[in-house]
DNA sequence: AATGAATGAGGGTTCATTCAT
DNA sequence: GATGAATGAACCCTCATTCAT
């Protein structure tokens, strides 16, 4: 689904976290060593603690700096997480379908999509559990959360409309809806299996390979793909 | 989906909260009434300020009852929200499917179930968003969400084993796996649009019987459902 | 120095519990079961948590009664301890030298002195552990304390007095002075043995024997025992 | 007895506050002041309202600081108690004894200690007052003072040994264990004067220097000092 | 740019005591 | 006499934020 994607990166982020969340950047050497630092720490300790846990001593000392320091740099806790976040903001927007295969083949393409989904999500999965947990309680990181699962439904949703339009997939249903459904449904999977398993100490009861199968098949079937020659 | 379901409401209710999270009820008559005005005013609060900003003193002033009595039958903020969600825990988990057609079709099955269980997560949205709040937070509220949708998953994954066995579903896909995913989907498309999209202020993108409708065509895709008989 | 004490048990006991502290006796003979309960269970109470700690309901509970009734018996905290001291009042004010040699030999006589008060203290080192935390905090108490131990003084003093009239004591000192200091001696190391040593964990370092038989050699060596002979 | 004492005051008086009781110092100057002033401010109210009964916003408004200024510098209550006791220490412990005259006469040295130890315990009555409060609480400071008998009964002990190995003592007692006693008897004389006395608003029935005068008769006497040479 | 000491409002929690039943 | 629910004052402690150095 990912193929003819013609966005660029920066579509997205920087509309998203920078023009509520970020202020200026520093312009000194130092400066920007320091803004680094505190971001760095910053994911180590709500890694670590959580959220509403982590306290910005905590953070401060983690980056060897004083408390004072961090207000050059950002205004709270909330402008820290943004920063953090900004980071894996590519890596989940575009998770780079690594092994596409070349011919059009839509199962592959929707499997390949889902894998390459997963993956980026088990890359961030700490980070999906903080903006889960930030968005419960922050207005503007639910939005921002509401704004990166839009994108990916919209694209994904351009790729049913195309199957759709070239009559490969099933077309009793609005794309977009579709799309919302199924998206959210390898969203789910995804939250279930990376964040909540493992933090309630569970054996996970599937490999990721599960999922992707899983998921693809009823995906596939779902919109009736490869039903419309027969 | 519920059709055939022979499980009692206290299989799951009690094993999930009473266990760890509530104490030992009053004898009297007066303790039983001061109780159920402390845990509706904990849900007025709750709802309204959301549960980290919930303050005790604002419950027991809307309870109109001293601080101290709070903590005659409740241990802290945890207990009084677990005794409010065991208000919503028979309705969400028996929706009490209103009109299920005679008839037996898996499909009008399936979008009855959908229909009720959407129906379900509208009268306990404001709970719902609360719960995923408390449990992005609590380790217990984590795993009673983890109960109450493995109950959910469980119990899907035995109707679409039985479509399976009686020829009419797609066999190529584990029933259980298959109900974690689509039972996912319909929960995150309540999710989005009972609890998100209002969060956000926004007006919703589409009707519950939209979300039904395509909810329900998918998932009979997925399933495969009518294709076994062409 | 026991021998010839003409008090009767009831001189010291009354006069310091019962003016202030002890309200009158209940009539009926339910009304003594419950009153003994009481303190019975108080006494529970305060040895496992300490005067401090000790809570009214932990004593209701152990008593299996209801809040309420405690207070027909007693008008707090104070009054319940002071009852339960009253318990180990007549023991600790007149152990039994239980084999007073009857020659009259005066080192026998202390060794044997010393000997029931170490027994007595043992045999009351919880209590006595509790007066001291609660002499800490509460005048009355303090007084109660201060009584106790002048009558021990006293007693002594009045043995030494008799020592020093029948010249077989040092008479370079006054008998009352010498009281204190020496009762002191015994009290303060059967404090450290008995009540300090065992509430930090320590092994005991000596016999309750080695300290009746060095604290009878330093006490007949400082009254100059036995050498106006020679 | 202090004569021939060789330990730096280092040896005992870090050891039992700083390790368990004491947080990292400040650095700057701003800092020292601050933390000094709480520390003097703690003991004014400790002083006149008891341990127990002392509230922390007492400390800081006396101190002219808020109450998170407090925080910065102590854990609680028991650490700022801790810090207050630290400054007595070396008065307690190494009294300085005045006037100790010339010649090695053993009855003179004692009588010079035991004044040099009333003399120390007056000056420290109100925070020997506080110990006894706070011991009877509290395990660490029970250990606290623990520590601080030890070392005076093991300092009195050497002399005594010295004293029997010079054949000036009663060789038929374990010096250790003399002075155990002997250090109790002096220890409780000193409490029951300059504590218990004035707190139960009693009229002093003693001066100072007769306790000396008799604790000092009686310890040689216990010692049969003196008696050797006849 | 960096420091780190100072701030202070605010909420959770305890528990002795009362009193209607 | 007994009950046990209700009371409510009192206090500790946290931590984001500021600002003089």
């Amino acid at each position: 689904m990912d193929a003819g994607s013609e966005e660029r990166p920066s579509e997205v982020a920087p509309s998203l976290a920078d023009a509520d969340l970020l202020r200026t950047p520093p312009v000194t050497a130092r400066g920007i060593r320091t803004r680094a630092a505190l971001v760095a720490a910053a994911r180590v300790v709500f890694e670590r603690d959580g959220y509403l846990d982590a306290r910005l001593v905590d953070i401060t000392a983690e980056a060897r700096c004083s408390s004072g320091t961090f207000y050059t740099y950002f205004a709270g806790k909330e402008e820290v997480f943004a920063a953090v976040l900004e980071v894996s903001q590519d890596d989940m927007m575009h998770p780079g379908t690594s092994h596409v295969p070349g011919d059009g083949d839509p199962v592959a393409i929707i499997e390949a999509s889902n894998r390459a989904y997963l993956d980026a999500y088990e890359r961030n999965a700490k980070l999906m559990e903080l903006l889960e947990q930030v968005a419960a309680v922050d207005a503007r990181f639910r939005r921002l959360r509401r704004n990166r699962a839009d994108a990916f439904v919209r694209r994904n949703g351009r790729s049913i409309a195309d199957l759709q339009a070239r009559g490969l997939a099933d077309t009793g249903v609005d794309a977009f809806l579709a799309s919302l459904a199924l998206s959210g449904m390898i969203s789910r999977l995804a939250f279930t299996h990376f964040v909540v398993e493992p933090s309630l100490g569970e054996p996970p009861t599937h490999s990721s390979e599960d999922l992707v199968q899983v998921a693809t098949r009823l995906w596939a079937n779902a919109l009736r793909l490869g039903l419309g020659r027969s």
